[in-house]
DNA sequence: TATAAACACGAAAACGTTTGCGTAACTTTA
DNA sequence: TAAAGTTACGCAAACGTTTTCGTGTTTATA
């Protein structure tokens, strides 16, 4: 790679000092205006810019936002990403994105490259393996800085800091209440293990669902997908059984569409014989036969509300009391559960 | 935020000079034990970690490489950063990602952004409007100064520079060869705009295949989808009239899942009055119904490359020939063209 | 005991930038 | 013509780090 042009160089090739160069190319008053022009045609010969580096440095501001996410090849979370980037960059940050692969270890390397200097806040969905063994030292430490942090989607309520979450009990108990309504009694819950935060709340929701509703919670209908066994096969054994439930609420998108797969094969009739709602923010839903009624989950807007967040808290000093910010579901209706 | 702990405060601190403190932290033995000891203790104590910003300053190198892409939001670009994401991170490497939506403006903004010095490399999928205008400037700027760039899928052909590819032509000839094996007397291709590279090499490979089956080529059967109208009505114009095809390619998902529901509308079986293909990378064409035959695109593997290829460029200055990779498809037949 | 070697630290430059302040030289004012 | 003001630039510090070289003090060698 060439070498990138400087001040220094500019200098020297006019026989000035470093700062004259640079309020010449200021356009400050204290530079003759014939000393000024021709720094400023030779810089801009040379496409001069300043070097990004030096400013952070001399700023002590990167304008460069920290996004660590379990994984990126995922509807939601690159919605998610999206937003972030493009709401910070309306506001002149830039977006540095790590993948913590749901891996413990591999969050905190990437908090600790992360905040070496070189961003000036961070985004954070917690990694399963985090929420699984509850050690969240990394995150505690950042706060005790006051480092600015907003966490999404798989959050800690107990940590102080900004919070943008999905209304995951409000979803469900929409989705409970709509397949109870279409007449459902048995609705049964492909959901994750508890540990997973969004599992347990939309486990919340459908509970509510039921009470509300006077039906009664029967916890064998609640079926806790382990993510490293076939997914396949513990569907098929909440489904393929003497006696299935004849509706399914799935907490994300996979989960619905495979319950709809197995349904079909053993010949059961959707949504007459049984419903099925998901969780989604993907496009797999609308393409199923029938398309999927799902839960649908605004990942843009979520990450634009996070960057939004993150920016504030980073721009106002004033410390102000955290926010947690609630980002609405809406049911959408298909055919997978109203035939006409 | 809390201001950091640098090597000047716990200079300041001890009573000695910052080099000292600095040695002293890399276990340099002109630093006598006792003071060494104490000094680690101090800065362990409080969590110092040298500011990446001075080092990137010092050495003149960030260990950052940028990507830029036309899109997050798409199963196969979030593989292709994943890809890279997981190279770079191996190799000592943090990912920035830009996001150019589609546009020549943002894409040489986001440039001009990442190449003021924070970043080693950059690795880029080029913006729909960019390849329209055949606007090139910005790249043909970089290579000017031997920055280091990898182009990936939707490449420049004359741009020196290091490329990646997928098999483009190879999968549309294999996925075309594979519908006349089955029978297809009319098979019709649903591609991009001519300017979109890698729609133009599809449809190559799809020529290719006619021509080497003996299958007269039928220009009324290469249909050119446009963007910004409504994608379902151009699609029922394919395949809602008097004598549709026997047979489609699609050259990305979302076009053969609206095939198939088209065709699946006005009751056509499939595959055996309409077989579909489709090039992929997401997770729809498995939950159709049928699940739809696929010429798969391997995202990953092809970050994982172009990273590769980016960072022996940064790091051997010996100016090697510019390489051209191409990542082989594989065809994953379903049921939408044998039903067996 | 004089000299050489070892030890333990500090000074300063370098990376590239911005900016407050100082100061010559020149111009205006009284 | 002396005092004051203006013009046009340079100096140096600051951001945080690493590293080469220099140096004073102590210890070992002949």
């Amino acid at each position: 790679m060439k070498p990138r042009i400087t001040l220094k160089k500019i200098a020297k090739e006019f026989g000035v000092s470093i700062s004259t160069v640079s309020k010449a190319l200021k356009d400050s008053h204290e530079i003759s205006e014939d000393v000024r022009e021709r720094i400023k045609a030779f810089a801009d010969f040379y496409n001069y810019k300043p070097n990004s580096l030096a400013l952070q440095l001399r700023n002590q501001k990167t304008s460069v936002i920290g996004v660590i996410v379990p994984e990126i090849v995922h509807h939601f979370f690159s919605q998610v990403i999206d937003g972030i980037e493009k709401y910070a960059n309306e506001h002149g940050y830039s977006v540095m994105v790590c993948i913590s692969n749901e891996s413990y270890k591999k969050e905190v390397s990437n908090i600790s490259v992360l905040t070496n200097g070189s961003i000036d806040g961070l985004i954070v969905s917690i990694a399963r393996e985090t929420q699984e063994t509850q050690n969240f030292k990394h995150f505690e430490d950042l706060i005790k800085d006051d480092f600015p942090l907003v966490l999404f989607d798989r959050i800690i309520e107990d940590l102080q800091c900004d919070k943008v979450i999905i209304d995951d009990v409000g979803g469900a108990f929409q989705a409970t209440e709509h397949l109870i309504d279409l007449g459902a009694k048995r609705v049964a819950l492909l959901t994750t293990q508890d540990y997973i935060s969004v599992g347990a709340l939309r486990k919340e929701g459908y509970l509510k669902a039921l009470v509300a509703k006077g039906v009664t919670i029967d916890e064998s209908l609640i079926y806790r997908i382990e993510d490293n066994k076939n997914l396949y096969e513990q569907i098929e054994k909440v489904i393929n059984v003497p006696n299935p439930p004849d509706a399914i609420l799935a907490v994300n998108e996979i989960y619905a569409a495979n319950a709809l797969k197995v349904a079909k094969e053993r010949g059961l009739a959707i949504p007459e014989d049984i419903a099925i709602i998901g969780f989604t923010s993907g496009l797999i839903s609308e393409f199923t036969s029938p398309p999927l009624t799902s839960v649908v989950q605004h990942g843009f807007l979520m990450g634009q509300h996070a960057a939004e967040l993150l920016i504030n808290r980073i721009e106002h000093t004033a410390p102000e009391a955290f926010q947690k910010e609630v980002i609405s579901t809406n049911l959408k209706v298909r055919k997978s559960t109203i035939n006409s």
